[in-house]
DNA sequence: GTTACGTACGTAAGCGCTTACGTCAGGAAT
DNA sequence: ATTCCTGACGTAAGCGCTTACGTACGTAAC
């Protein structure tokens, strides 16, 4: 138990060689004998030997770790807010690409008004940083990015002048709304907003006005109610949309919500999509196995951990390239709540290069 | 953009103190006039200078970084398993608990025989290192606790020498099938297992066969089939149950399978939990949206993670003190499949020091 | 006015690596 | 037999911090 690191001169003196060919043989250098590297290996083997990170990283001042930052809202007790899923899948995104270029995965999530103190802490640790938005203030982002390079994660303002990775929200919303109105021929359609000043919320709803107005039916200037991306905002706002009328399609801006309304229109004996059709967004897994089966859109999360981590390892090694930013694209997941007859659809063949998270591979 | 790290010599000099007196300003050190600290810091500001957490590291002997290892199956293509997904749960436990405790979290992920290397790495890069079950051979486990403090989770066999956090999944699946046997009065069930090998997939048929013993009903020596922990393996085996007998209720490993199990008995026109009971394990988000919603059991796998890294931050600090060991209680979660009638349950006064996960936080 | 402390800060020795140079065989070239 | 490489390794100077000691100054006690 007793814990007592061994260091390279101890390795050194047992393999009767110097510090820098223990070193040399540790990185795999060539021009050394195999002879002198095999001794070398056992005698650090022998003694449990692992190179102090530490160290190392002070001398070729590369710690071989980058950070992410991440806000958890959940456990700030900050809001009745569900904690965002789609954060372990950008994390897990994000630790097969450190794992994949030879680093390592810090994470550190922001809560409440602890943001700035834990950035700078773990700065001083990282060689990198992929910032997500909302986690820290676009100030302290800048400060940190003079000691760091820094990558971002949807922050597409025109102003953000770090890499980015972005998920094309808009096009995605669009898409499926374009799908109502082309496929099944609706008109008469009702947005359901999350958070009014969350900017992800805004994209989806310019997503569903881009559609309307493309096919010339009216664009609301906003969204029919406030259902806060949770599954009872959702319930409430459907409780009181049918107090007023049926519409032909409730398009809610995430799938808790959706599946929210699934339930009132449920208990209202309504029949989807036969008297109403409903759609989420995000596809988490749940929008699999409600009843029925939710449409809905699959944002590649896993993805965007992914590059935003090798986009930061690339800055990394190049600081001086110019600015980069990706807009990933989504995948519609067309399933029954909006009037289309699914037969079991097949697994789709993996010849594509976006991967299927695990949610979306099996379909119901 | 060009990233030009400051150092504390430029700190120093610029506040015109000395690097000893940089760094105690840092640390907060008392014995310091007020004057003194505040231009140290001022300087540290507008150099927008953060301490090198590797010269720190190096000279404290102590990195501020803890690591948590576990094994990504989704990623190695190993099998069709299904990407736990309780693992997300845990690294988030494990990062509120480190970051509380002022420290980071670093994450990896071993993936097929790679595991070795990538533990190895890992270890010269953190102070303490929780390690997963099956992520890391025995072995390599021993050998890394010579160089550091060592945290297992979810490895309980008597000759496991570290600490450990498991969950008391054989008196949690016990606890289930009691309340089948004692409240529903079943007698006739059936057990659908994991894979075969699979040492927590046993531990959830012995708590079977603990239930079934004690109450006199007759106790078989295998599950009935192996599900795979799959839908579709649940959905297989169940298909073929159906084929000799009905029982009174289905006993199922994990949810996924009970969710198989779910969608064949509706294909079959049995009513669910009319003709057939049905119960899952591990309370899974999709749990609850499924018809009927399931009864299942919920795993504490957030308090896991906390556990685990406080236990670790506690070891490192007294590397001497006595092996712990802590067996984490679940939490049953009654639906609708088992035959309980449910009415909309009310929150659970949050009065328990064990803290309701999200997935469990709102009833169906 | 000395002596004796306490306070506030400076000095410098590491922490455990990496790596630019330097050294030293031994073989090729002359 | 010299000279000159070249390959294989050793030397030692950092990397950017922390901290045990040391020093200088001011204050209190006499």
């Amino acid at each position: 138990m007793a814990t007592a690191r061994s260091t390279i001169y101890e390795v050194a003196s047992r393999s009767g060689v110097s510090t820098a060919t223990v070193s040399r043989a540790m990185q795999g250098e060539d021009g050394m004998s195999a002879k002198t590297r095999d001794r070398v290996l056992a005698a650090a083997n022998e003694l449990a030997w692992v190179p102090d990170g530490r160290a190392r990283g002070l001398a070729t001042r590369r710690a071989g770790i980058v950070g992410i930052l991440f806000h958890d809202l959940d456990a700030s007790g900050e809001a009745e807010e569900e904690s965002p899923l789609y954060l372990d899948e950008v994390i897990r995104g994000a630790e097969r690409a450190a794992t994949a270029g030879g680093d390592a995965l810090l994470i550190a999530a922001t809560r409440g008004r602890s943001g700035r103190e834990l950035a700078f802490s773990v700065s001083g640790k990282v060689d990198g940083l992929v910032v997500l938005a909302r986690s820290v203030s676009k100030p302290d982002i800048a400060a940190l990015s003079r000691t760091l390079p820094i990558v971002t994660v949807a922050i597409r303002s025109r102003s953000n002048p770090f890499d980015d990775i972005s998920v094309d929200i808009r096009g995605a919303m669009r898409g499926l709304v374009e799908h109502l109105i082309v496929v099944h021929g609706y008109r008469d359609l009702i947005f359901i907003g999350g958070p009014a000043r969350s900017p992800d919320s805004m994209e989806r709803f310019a997503g569903y006005r881009d559609a309307l107005r493309t096919h010339q039916l009216p664009v609301p200037s906003s969204p029919y109610a406030d259902g806060g991306f949770t599954e009872a905002g959702g319930a409430r706002a459907v409780r009181a949309l049918l107090t007023e009328r049926i519409p032909e399609v409730i398009v809610c801006g995430n799938d808790e919500m959706a599946i929210g309304a699934l339930g009132v229109l449920r208990t209202a004996k309504l029949a989807v999509p036969g008297d109403v059709a409903v759609t989420g967004f995000d596809d988490i897994a749940s929008a699999r196995h409600v009843r029925p089966t939710l449409t809905t859109v699959h944002q590649p999360m896993r993805d965007v951990g992914e590059q935003a981590v090798r986009m930061l390892l690339d800055r990394i090694v190049h600081p001086d390239a110019k600015r980069r930013a990706a807009l990933l694209p989504t995948e519609p997941r067309i399933r029954r709540s909006c009037g289309c007859a699914v037969r079991t659809t097949p697994h789709r063949s993996s010849s594509t290069s976006t991967r299927a998270t695990p949610a979306g591979r099996r379909l119901s």
